[in-house]
DNA sequence: ATATTAATAAAACGAACGTTCAATTAATTC
DNA sequence: GAATTAATTGAACGTTCGTTTTATTAATAT
């Protein structure tokens, strides 16, 4: 056999990109091999080098997509206002909306850094570091105007990043709490963690207006 | 040659447990080779299976060491008081510094859980329940009491972990922090985001008597 | 000194790995 | 309907993997 009926380049590389994601979050991206990746999609494991030339440039695909829909999505997230509070408000909403809705390329990205040679790595930290430091600039907007109480903008955003990605570590879809439960509390938590002056509540209603 | 001059078990043993969690730590469990972790011990690879069955085994036993050490650590740091705050206090304190001493294991036993057979992940696991139960306790006394304010135990648990153990990630000795300071920013954060009634430099006063 | 035990080296095992290449067939274009 | 292009198979490449076996030497006990 050879090219099988009805095969069609963009399905097959778009069942290679969701397969790997999910084969690279449970397995680990050493511990999947290309064949098993084949196999997931229904085809040889010579296919998948039409779609992508080596295992690496397929991880580091699926993870500067990752990375750039991230960003896309605060760019559209983000709000006008300049309240701190709402601000941050927004940024902790669209992190852990984005991050529960993409849990295996979140897992992806976080754990498989360091199969990545040198180049490819400054790449995704430099998407990573852009998008901290949205959060660092809100933190200190929020210090210098006296609407939050922060001893160290920076430890801060790393300690609020860790925190709210960790959801995707415990969070399972149709468990005890709902998406918009667990929202609300890492909302409250992250208020009270930076000191925030206004109840969050207040925050989302200045943000409505 | 075969045995050579000077060589004891008990020291190559030692080595080969110190360069494993090194080596893991910064490839990966699935790519670090047996023959890669012999030669930094300066050693052939047949040579390790005199101390380790199997490669997975090997793995199984630094991360169940880690976790005993971290139960028994809190063991010993756990102080007697009733007060939640100076409990919480005291556990956040010996979970960032037993940590940061151990950052190369913690990243062997938080990354490489899926590289275990389903037997010897459950074992694992239930030495890590075991220590977050101790934190949820903490955390249930003080809401109870009064002390605390918090929407959600087991939720605010989770999110406590996940934000102390991240320090790991970007929290380098000798840098810009050091781990007092790192430890005593973290304190300030965790009675805030738990809406501790006292502050922590109280607590820490109580805790002293 | 001799016998025994501990610690290692050297070589080999089959299996699996990422990747390449040539052949083959389906879909598309002319 | 013939020619071309797109998509895939099947087989093979050399390498590396975890692990086992056997032989050899150092340290220890007798």
């Amino acid at each position: 056999m050879a090219r099988t009926t009805g095969s069609d380049g963009e399905k097959t590389e778009a069942a290679v990109r969701e397969a790997a994601v999910g084969l690279i979050a449970r397995l680990g991206y050493e511990a999947m091999s290309m064949r098993q990746l084949a196999a997931e999609v229904g085809v040889q494991a010579a296919a998948l080098y039409r779609y992508f030339p080596t295992k690496e440039e397929l991880l580091f695909t699926l993870m500067r997509e990752h990375m750039e829909g991230l960003l896309e999505s605060w760019g559209t997230a983000r709000p006008i206002t300049p309240d701190p509070v709402a601000r941050l408000a927004a940024y902790v909403e669209n992190h852990i909306a984005f991050h529960i809705e993409r849990r295996h390329a979140t897992h992806v990205s976080n754990m498989e850094l360091r199969s990545l040679s040198h180049e490819r790595l400054t790449q995704i930290l430099k998407l990573r570091t852009a998008y901290e430091k949205e959060l660092r600039a809100i933190l200190r907007d929020g210090a210098e105007a006296g609407a939050f109480e922060i001893d160290d903008v920076g430890l801060t955003a790393m300690a609020l990043i860790q925190m709210m990605t960790g959801v995707i570590v415990w969070f399972r879809p149709g468990e005890r709490l709902s998406i918009a439960e667990v929202t609300t509390t890492y909302l409250s938590m992250t208020m009270r963690l930076v000191g925030a002056k206004i109840a969050y509540s207040d925050a989302r209603q200045l943000r409505m207006r």
